[in-house]
RNA sequence: GGAGAGAUGGUCGAGUUGGUUUAAGGCACCGGUCUUGAAAACCGGCGUGGAUGUGAGUCCACCCAGGGUUCGAAUCCCUGUCUCUCCGCCA
C-alpha cells in the first residue's frame, strides 16, 4: 500500500510514477476525502473530549447532591452526534482504504516506463546450444526417459497436473536439494510454512483482493474465514512477521522456504506452453528478506546474484532482464527476471523473479522495525526472489543437455543425488 | 466431534458488584547516582496508532476482534476468532 501522506504531500510525483505503469490516476477525489476525514476527526475528538470530561464529573456532582439530569440529557444528545460522526468517518476511511489499497506500488526511479517490450536484458550467461541433430521437445524427452507421466497426472488430478516418476522424481528432488544446500551455505534460514493460509495473509502479500480468483479457495466466503492454498511461499514468508516490530540489529532477516505452488492459471494454455511450462502445481524454493530501507537495494542485487549462480551452477544458458514498469507485478517496485533458454520454444522463460517491494507490503502487513535508541518505529523493506522454480528448469535441462542418441546428461552438481551421469530413454536401457 | 477454562501494554500479572488505577505492581530493558570496575542499592524513564502545534505539549482511540447497553465499559450483553485442559476419533 502507498503512503497517504506521500500522496497528499506530492500527488504529482506519485502520479508520474504510476504513469510509468501506464496508469492514469486522478487524486482529486481522494485528496478531498482526506481533507474531509481529518476535519471530521478533529470535530469528533473534540466532542469525545468534552464527553469524557463531563462524564468524569458526574459522580462528584451526585455526591454534592446536585441535579445531574440535565447534564445526562446533554451528554446523551452529544453521544448521538458522536455516533453519527463516527459513521461518516467509517465510510470515508473505507473509501480511502479501497482507493489507496487498490493502487499498485510505485516503480523505482531507475525502472523504465512502459510494457514488457521495454524490458532490458542486463546480462546473459552461456550460449544457445547448437544441435547437430533435430532436438526434441521436453515433453517428448521426459516421456521417453520416463521422468514425467502426464496422462496419469491428468487422470488423478485433472488438466494441468503431472506426476514425476522414478528418475524424474529424483531429478526434481535433486534440484530442490541443490538449491536448499546453496541457501543454507549462504546463511539463509530454512523454513517450511503451512500450505494453507488465511485471507489476511493474502492481503498483506498484495495478492488480495485483486487476485483472489487466481488461488484455490478452501472454505468460507467471508474475508475472515476464507483460507486458500498458497500460490507461492512468498505469501507465507511475508506474513511470518506480520504485525511485529523487529529490532534494527536483527535485520536483515534472510529466509528461504520450499513449497509447492498452487495456481488456478484460469483460461486455456497456449499450445506452445504444453508440458511443464505452466501447471496448477509446481515446486519452488523461495528466498525472502526483511531489511532496513537503506539495505534493500543491495539485498536485491544479492538475491539476483544468488539466483543467477544457481542457474550457472547447472550450466544452463540464461539471461537476466530488468523489467519495465508495467511488467513489474503490482506489489513490487523493481524486478529482475532470470530467464532460461527453452530450445523447443525458441524463447527465454522466467525461472526466477527477484523483486524489491520496498515498504509496500510492510505497510499492508504493519511490519516495522526500531532503530537503536530510537523511539519511533519505521516500516521495513521486504524482498523476494525465486531460488528457483523447478518447473521450467527441468525442461531446460533435458532440452539443453539432450544428446543425439536420445539421452540427457545430468548436470554435475545434481549427480550426487541421482547417482547417474546420464539418463537413458526406456528403449535403450 | 463432545465438555470446560481462558485471552490485559516486552514478559509476569492486578483489576471483572461499571465512575479517585479511564490500566496498579513485579521482572526485563534504557539512562543516572554510588563504585577502581561490576553487582547490589537508590533516582528517573519505559506500549501502539492517530489528530493538532515551529516547539514543550494537548487531545483521541486501543485491555483478542466486531457490534450493543450507558452520561460513563477492561469490567455488563450478543457474535466471531484464537489458545489451553480433558474425553472421543485418527495419521
Amino acid at each position: 500500500m502507498l503512503d497517504i501522506n506521500r500522496i497528499r504531500t506530492n500527488p504529482e510525483a506519485v502520479q508520474a510514477a504510476l504513469k510509468k505503469r501506464m496508469l492514469d490516476v486522478n487524486f482529486s477525489e481522494l485528496l478531498h476525502w482526506d481533507v474531509e476525514r481529518r476535519t471530521l476527526i478533529a470535530a469528533t475528538e473534540e466532542n469525545k473530549a468534552k464527553r469524557n470530561k463531563v462524564s468524569s464529573e458526574v459522580p462528584k456532582m451526585k455526591k454534592e447532591g446536585k441535579d445531574v439530569s440535565v447534564v445526562l440529557e446533554e451528554m446523551k444528545a452529544l453521544g448521538d452526534v458522536i455516533k453519527t460522526q463516527e459513521e461518516c468517518l467509517k465510510t470515508l476511511e473505507a473509501d480511502i482504504q479501497d482507493f489507496v489499497g487498490g493502487l499498485p506500488n510505485l516503480p523505482a526511479d531507475d525502472v523504465v516506463a512502459g510494457g514488457k517490450e521495454f524490458n532490458e536484458v542486463v546480462r546473459s550467461f552461456g550460449e544457445k546450444p547448437v544441435f547437430t541433430f533435430e532436438p526434441k521437445h521436453h515433453v517428448d524427452l521426459v516421456t521417453s526417459l520416463g521422468l514425467i507421466d502426464y496422462e496419469r497426472g491428468v487422470k488423478i488430478g485433472g488438466s494441468g497436473f503431472w506426476v514425476y516418476t522414478g528418475d524424474g522424481a529424483l531429478l526434481e528432488w535433486a534440484l530442490l536439494s541443490y538449491f536448499i544446500e546453496e541457501h543454507v551455505k549462504d546463511g539463509y534460514q530454512f523454513m517450511l510454512p503451512p500450505h494453507i493460509l488465511n485471507w489476511q495473509s493474502g492481503y498483506t502479500a498484495g495478492q488480495f483482493p485483486k487476485f483472489e480468483e487466481d488461488v484455490f479457495r478452501i472454505e468460507g466466503n467471508e474475508e475472515g474465514r476464507m483460507q486458500f492454498i498458497l500460490p507461492t511461499a512468498e505469501t507465507a514468508l511475508i506474513n511470518y512477521h506480520r504485525d511485529e516490530i523487529l529490532a534494527e540489529e536483527d535485520l536483515p532477516k534472510k529466509y528461504f522456504a520450499y513449497t509447492p505452488c498452487y495456481r488456478k492459471e484460469a483460461g486455456s494454455y497456449r499450445a506452445e506452453e504444453r508440458g511443464m511450462i505452466r501447471g496448477h502445481q509446481f515446486n519452488k524454493v523461495e528466498m525472502f528478506q526483511y531489511t532496513t530501507p537503506e539495505q534493500s537495494e543491495a539485498a536485491l542485487e544479492e538475491l539476483v546474484g544468488k539466483a543467477e549462480r544457481l542457474v550457472q551452477g547447472l550450466g544452463l544458458h540464461h539471461q537476466v532482464s530488468k523489467l519495465a514498469a508495467q511488467d513489474v507485478s503490482a506489489g513490487m517496485g523493481k524486478t529482475y527476471d532470470i530467464e532460461i533458454w527453452i530450445p523447443s520454444m525458441n524463447i527465454y522463460k522466467e525461472v526466477s523473479s527477484c523483486s524489491n517491494a520496498y515498504d509496500y507490503q510492510a505497510r499492508r502487513g504493519n511490519i516495522r522495525f526500531r532503530r537503536k535508541d530510537a523511539k519511533k518505529t519505521e516500516l521495513l523493506h521486504t524482498l523476494n526472489a525465486s531460488g528457483l522454480a523447478t518447473s521450467r528448469v527441468l525442461p531446460a535441462i533435458v532440452e539443453q543437455f539432450q544428446q543425439a542418441d536420445g539421452s540427457v546428461l545430468v548436470p554435475e552438481v545434481l549427480q550426487k543425488w541421482i547417482g547417474k551421469k546420464v539418463l537413458w530413454p526406456e528403449s535403450k536401457k
